[in-house]
DNA sequence: CTATGATAGTATACTTTTGCTACTTTGTCA
DNA sequence: TGACAAAGTAGCAAAAGTATACTATCATAG
């Protein structure tokens, strides 16, 4: 048997299969936290309450654009900074069928926002994790969105993802502090990402104190 | 209508779905290298190619259930240290049909494994990762595990995983260079982790040289 | 037009970790 | 009993991390 003769005997519909979904936490840091939109469920299962944005995986999609749909369409934005998670597979994840769900998580910054509106909303993403009324098992994607996000601050430049183009220090030590959810020295601080930004000759105003300079981030060097 | 109503009426079959694949990269330290379990695949698609355990994942089964049933079927053992790697979606990975596929890592001492027989064989994981002969997208899958285990290994216990309960210090070294892919320093190494193991009244014998104690990891301490 | 409060930004001392070298110990074997 | 071989230990210098004290510059009040 050839191969293309075997492929046009295969057929996929032999086999139950469970439904695939893209489930995605869009973390940004308001008001001083670290905070996840959420969406109040209109419809069953768990009407009324809260979940994360998700779309059914399409045939024609890989995941990575499943996810990137399932941002767009509850927050208009494209490029936002996206990475998987963790999939979740337990079989009574979904009290209809067998659900396999994808997750994302994804971080941007406040100032490239519209508020949301009417079923979304922020919540502080530590109030979500520790809840028990979140619909679906997203009380958990959320806390693993967390922890990732925790866990890659330090070697990553994930944080960057948080702030505006141009920002400044006292602003991205600020998302580190929350991030990590721990004080941390300023002059060590920045001596740390010094290799990693570059001064503008832009400086904030208006405040009643010394202004602050503005920074870009630099562009990844080549490995 | 109720929530019970919606549930009785809610048609899964309504929709396409794509099959749910589990694929796993057994690991283990052999001569000197990081080694894979693969397996040559018999059939179409990729026949005669280098592939990956796996299997279709069942409709009552989980994922990590899955990846276990899938690992003792190929190695006959049971509670091995398993974690869930990354999701594979593209539309393309496999000609047949539209299959997703969760992948999944594990780790086990090289004693603890029968040698692998017929179409099972271990393979150095940098040639799988770096060759352009591998079934499906199985060498992206190898490769990622790589650096996943490279990443943990600094802040996690994972190298325990690779040898036996109990085991020299020297042993235990050369796993850390061959998982680091560094020499180090056998008084740093020493100092670092010597909070994290037990000595015994063991020792080697039979070599030609100062016998080596032997050593247990120390029960992972309450959070 | 100067004092003050508030935050931006810098200099520096101290502590811990890492990188490295040299040494001592203890077994087997000739 | 001396030589080799790898196990195991001691210690120093450089680098990175932790912590505190200081100076700079704006807006506003008086």
């Amino acid at each position: 048997m050839t191969e293309s003769e075997f492929l046009s005997r295969y057929r996929s519909s032999d086999y139950p299969k469970p439904s695939v979904t893209v489930d995605t936490a869009l973390f940004t840091v308001r008001e001083d936290a670290l905070q996840v939109l959420m969406i109040r469920r209109q419809e069953h299962p768990f009407q009324g309450k809260l979940s994360l944005p998700g779309v059914f995986v399409g045939m024609e999609e890989t995941l990575d654009e499943a996810a990137a749909r399932a941002l767009y369409s509850k927050t208009g934005l494209r490029d936002i900074y996206t990475e998987q998670l963790y999939t979740w597979g337990s079989p009574e994840r979904d009290p209809r069928m067998r659900v396999i769900s994808v997750s994302y998580y994804a971080l941007v910054p406040e100032q490239s926002l519209a508020p949301p509106e009417e079923p979304a909303l922020f919540c502080p993403a530590a109030e979500i994790a520790a809840s028990g009324e979140i619909a679906f098992d997203h009380s958990r994607i959320v806390a693993c969105g967390i922890e990732r996000i925790r866990n890659k601050v330090n070697y990553t430049d994930i944080a960057f993802s948080l702030v505006d183009e141009e920002f400044t220090l006292p602003e991205l030590q600020r998302i580190y502090e929350i991030l990590l959810g721990q004080k941390l020295y300023k002059a060590n601080f920045r001596k740390k990402i010094a290799e990693k930004i570059i001064p503008t000759d832009h400086y904030t105003s208006g405040a009643r104190h010394r202004p602050s300079r503005m920074y870009r981030k630099k562009p990844a060097t080549a490995e």
